[in-house]
DNA sequence: TCGAATTTGTGCGTATGTATC
DNA sequence: GGATACATACGCACAAATTCG
């Protein structure tokens, strides 16, 4: 390793740069993007090979250069080729796979359209279910699992729901799957109070699918849903259930459905982050 | 450093473990959440720290144990102590001070709602504004910077608003700070088609804010908005202009006011990821 | 089928700069 | 000014997974 200053070929170079050909690429490059003289190496060549993601001249699949390749090319050190491949999987735009490299990963998205009002999605024929409604829209089969079973509500979705903690619901419990892939998770609670002993006690029993048309059937005339959109790492059993390369974001969704005000359905979503995008359409006045 | 099975203390230890202290713990740990016992000793200690972060025994604000308390109290390296702390980095739950420590970041949330439909905010008295009155939902006080000009719209925003591109536009760019720290940004666009010589051409010069109340004055009805929410990792900018610790994440927001399906505002909203809850109440049907 | 080469994942030790206290 | 702490960087070792002849 050597330090800039001490060869002095010319070029202006920043003082604490210890990587000459990274040097002469980022002083010609302070005219254009932002002002990387003061840049760390490791966060210049994770910008580097993100610019290349992003631009498509890394596609999605391609691999990525070794951590020799990277030393090599920039003359930097392991450590420094590490740390840059690891922002780069921590942004979760590339993954590793030991033994043999990394990876850049799709970063077309899907799109979620929220329920409620979207035009182009209420015709009668087609897929049942939102879910199925956005695959298709995206060119793919939407198929899902699930579990059902009677729970009691634990604090949380008693007020969520507005019943007293412990009173009977339903959970069930989803995984949804695009072309055979996971890449939605839910958990859904049911107030038994509203359903039990109907036709749409049990969600996935009837041919009747989605909350609001289920209710329907029964009378209950759903008004009105509020979701609330966050964002975090996902766990330990989001990326084993999503097949995630570990320490990557998700959106979550905590939605509840309501019938004149009554709570008639809250569930919980979780999105892959760079997966989905999230679409709201909104009535004004 | 020492090897777990060369002590063999009784525990059972994963092959491999090399924090005899942290491998007791986990083992300990195996039968309540999830199997650690082949988690790597760097996502051991940052699922320890995050828990105590979220849990509340770390407040926001309070100091993380240093690298050298961390090699002490897990037997590691002070490799491991930088990535276990480098992963909750990448987070966003915690912010490193050179100099001076780790500390757990604020993980309260602040909740944006989205425009449209959300009766506790409707009232005639209070904060005029739609940032202004999330900001005092919170007890903060919610204020502003702008700039407004002219401009030719590019390939994207022409796209958005409907018209040709290099068609003129009024584009504002905004800074919304919260008890005087920045938490928001956006860059709005709109057609001069329709504001051109009318008092409210420039978007912060009347004392009438927000799209749909100031195009009202000028005879058009804006009823419908839609929002594109996606995630992504922060770029300089943001992180300047935000006060971000570098490389976390954020919630991007693409919104598009239309008055009788003519665009008459398209926006690009920039959130801190950690920081905000998103709230959208649809109706159905 | 097998073994050698490559590559990542995890981990060790150390050095220097510089910000903070 | 000195001690402490993080940020960035160097070097190395070994296991496990993958690839390929």
């Amino acid at each position: 390793m050597y330090v800039c200053q001490r060869i002095r070929i010319g070029a202006e170079v920043a003082p604490g740069c210890h990587s000459p050909t990274l040097c002469g690429r980022l002083v010609g490059l302070t005219g254009g993007a932002a002002d990387m003289s003061n840049t760390p190496a490791y966060l210049a060549i994770a910008a580097d090979l993100r610019a290349a993601i992003l631009s498509g001249e890394l596609p999605a699949g391609a691999k990525l250069p070794s951590e020799s390749g990277l030393m090599r090319q920039y003359e930097v050190s392991r450590t420094v080729a590490k740390w840059a491949i690891a922002v780069l999987k921590g942004e979760g735009i590339v993954e590793g796979r030991a033994g043999s490299g990394v990876y850049a990963r799709d970063t077309t998205r899907l799109v979620r359209h929220a329920p409620g009002r979207d035009v182009r999605f209420r015709s009668g024929d087609g897929p049942t279910s939102p879910f199925a409604r956005d695959a298709a829209g995206a060119g793919q089969q939407g198929t899902w699992e699930h579990d059902s079973r009677h729970e009691k509500a634990d604090e949380r979705i008693a007020a969520r729901l507005g019943v007293e903690p412990g009173a009977p619901v339903m959970r069930t419990s989803y995984r949804f799957l695009a072309d055979g892939e996971p890449t939605q998770l839910s958990v859904s609670y049911e107030p038994l109070a509203v359903t039990e002993g109907t036709p749409v006690e049990w969600p996935e029993d009837g041919s009747v699918k989605g909350v609001v048309a289920r209710m329907d059937t029964i009378g209950v005339r759903v008004d009105e849903v509020v979701e609330r959109v966050s964002l975090r790492s996902a766990n330990a059993e989001e990326v084993e259930a999503l097949n995630l390369p570990a320490r990557t974001f998700v959106h979550t969704i905590e939605w509840t459905y309501t019938a004149g005000g009554t709570p008639v359905e809250t569930a919980d979503i979780v999105l892959p982050g760079g997966r989905y995008e999230l679409v709201y359409r909104l009535p004004i006045d």
